[in-house]
DNA sequence: AGAAGGCCCTGCGTGC
DNA sequence: TGCACGCAGGGCCTTC
């Protein structure tokens, strides 16, 4: 093996244990599953402890966290965006976002230095308490206690555009948020104010699939080529979700880690092998932030 | 109003 | 073996 044949199979290795060990970053499916996941624990039952283990993550924690949690039943479950919103017998919801790195551990062997939030549950007749461990290492999420009653006009919530998988993601709706826009397709679609939930991974694996170039003008996209990205956007979410709750049996992993999942990504963080159509696929970057394309299907020009 | 860039933060991979 | 560095990016902020 020559000096260069052998330098790209050794890249090669690196992008194959770089794929394997890659972080999955919490998007709108993440945060579904993790939900799901952690109804089981929650839902009816009856926080007997809590434990604050820093002043903030992201944004300092509300005041009187604890207190305000510390026996409170949790009524629901509610996703918005990605957020995740528990409800209580109270007056107040806790609404946390996982960040970059956040995770909900069901009964850890031991805490860790980054589990920040620690619910402890009562046992229940049919249920054995739990710990819930909220880990955010990087620390980007954020938690919050909101009126329930207040929650759709919290400012984080009233900016929120439509929830991509729900009745008002539309193409009407994507044409008029994207007319006269000349910013990348793939910047905007992590604008949560058009659509909420998208991060860029998905975005990245939407575009892929609706064959649109994320560099294309928001604008410039209109008629059949919208109406597929609308649908790729639905899809997307729905087999991720869908692969969270087929690969993992009540969405936990052994080691009681929620809301992460194995799932195949066409271009997300392949640059440099194959498309399925023969091409390869590429990176670039856009607003700071890599995309993920192959050139051979989603060529710029429609 | 829209566009562009910076900031926060830690773990991990890489190169020396 | 260790150390420095770049990279990952969601939401929020400032500047133009």
């Amino acid at each position: 093996m020559g000096a260069k044949s052998g330098n790209r199979f050794l890249a090669g290795l690196a992008r194959a244990v770089r794929r394997s060990t890659a972080r999955r970053m919490p998007e709108l499916p993440e945060v579904e599953t993790t939900l799901r996941g952690l109804t089981r624990y929650l839902e009816g039952a009856r926080i007997a402890r809590v434990r604050v283990n820093r002043p903030d993550l992201r944004r300092p924690f509300p005041e009187g966290l604890a207190q305000a949690l510390t026996g409170a039943t949790i009524t629901g479950l509610e996703r918005r965006a990605k957020y995740g919103i528990l409800h209580t017998d109270r007056a107040r919801s806790m609404v946390f976002h996982l960040g970059m790195s956040g995770r909900w551990r069901i009964n850890p062997d031991e805490l860790g230095k980054h589990d920040h939030l620690i619910l402890e549950t009562e046992a229940r007749p049919d249920h054995a308490a739990a710990v819930l461990a909220l880990n955010d290492a990087r620390r980007f999420g954020s938690v919050d206690l909101i009126d329930r009653d207040a929650l759709a006009a919290w400012a984080p919530f009233a900016a929120l555009g439509p929830e991509p998988l729900g009745p008002d993601f539309t193409p009407r709706h994507l044409a008029e948020a994207l007319a006269g826009r000349i910013s990348p397709i793939k910047v905007l679609l992590l604008d949560q104010r058009i659509v909420a939930g998208l991060g860029n991974i998905y975005v990245c694996e939407a575009l892929h699939r609706a064959r649109l170039s994320p560099a294309r003008a928001g604008g410039s996209i209109l008629g059949k080529p919208l109406a597929r990205l609308v649908a790729a956007i639905r899809e997307v979410l729905t087999e991720a979700i869908e692969a969270g709750g087929s690969t993992i049996r009540d969405y936990a992993q052994p080691n009681g880690e929620l809301g992460y999942f194995a799932k195949q990504w066409q271009v997300y963080g392949r640059e440099g092998e194959p498309c399925h159509c023969g091409g390869a696929v590429s990176r670039m970057v856009q607003g700071g932030r890599s995309s993920f394309w192959c050139a051979a299907c989603q060529p710029e020009s429609v």
